[in-house]
DNA sequence: GTCTATAGGATGATAGAC
DNA sequence: GTCTATCATCCTATAGAC
């Protein structure tokens, strides 16, 4: 049976993430979940404690992404995973990841910390293939997926398709 | 003489800079203006129309900036100047510049079509300099400036100098 | 756990005086 | 051009019944 509560987080979810924290009232978030508006405040406390608890799905979500990359030992296979990752997200997980880059604007939450580890390992897969300048070969990469999933949310996966083939060519992996 | 008109634009440029469309009352504006509120209103006709014309002045001003690429004739330099750009916008062109991506996630305005004449002619220059694959190579190089663009106004540009350095060297420019 | 009703304040926008 | 006063609506949040 689908709780009350999930229907609240699936919901506001959607809306945060299509209209960002600003854009949504807890009036629509409970008509979209067909829930008495007084439920929101029952469970999350007010509208900010909402957006936490969607967030730490979120980031949960992205914790798993991440390990699946930081956990590799061979250095190709390391830039592989990071070129491929933002064309392997889940349709189920779009809403998690497309609110990641409306909050990071709409309330400068940056997420900058939880992308350190990612840096780290490319930084050392560079390393490892013999690239003479490893840290910014890591943060071009870096700055490139970025933007790629920024095109994918905004244009759709099909506009970057080629770029990954391109980037996977390119770095011979 | 400073026009109270102007001073609405300013204030309000600054606010929705910093906190979004959705994130900023027309009290707001009017308090940071020092004006009265309805005076919005008057010269504006509602909210939505003062983001009209703070709008239309930063298309103004991207415009030149992005003329004096388009404008280039020698293909290296094209290169150059799409490298540096992130890094030579003016303080007073700070607020304009962040707005855009602001609103681009927050209102999901894309202003992706002005990038098109940019992206064209980075594609004219690479083929020029003989790269295999010209389009991609632009498409890669507009990315990489536009995440380095996003570093920039969310860490500050100490935190993306290097980069700038490694592609000019990478480019060969 | 869930709903209804409602408080108290903020919000976008207008009218009318100067 | 500008201000003050005001309005209807919407917003977040709480109280109390079931």
């Amino acid at each position: 049976m689908i709780e009350r509560k999930d229907k609240i987080l699936t919901a506001a979810l959607e809306l945060f993430a299509n209209h960002g924290y600003n854009g949504v009232s807890t009036n629509k978030i409970a008509k979209a979940a067909e829930v008495s508006e007084g439920l929101i405040f029952r469970h999350f406390k007010n509208k900010q404690g909402l957006l936490d608890a969607i967030l730490e799905q979120a980031f949960e979500k992205a914790a798993v992404l991440y390990a699946h990359i930081i956990t590799e030992q061979d250095p190709k296979q390391v830039l592989y995973k990071t070129i491929t990752l933002p064309f392997s997200v889940e349709k189920s997980e779009y809403y998690f990841w497309k609110l990641q880059f409306k909050l990071k604007w709409e309330l400068e939450i940056s997420g900058k910390e939880k992308m350190q580890p990612l840096l780290d390992k490319l930084n050392w897969a560079f390393g490892e293939l013999g690239y003479e300048h490893p840290r910014e070969e890591a943060e071009l990469l870096q700055h490139l997926t970025e933007s790629i999933s920024s095109g994918i949310l905004k244009d759709g996966m099909e506009t970057q398709q080629h770029l990954k083939d391109f980037l996977l060519t390119k770095y011979k992996v």
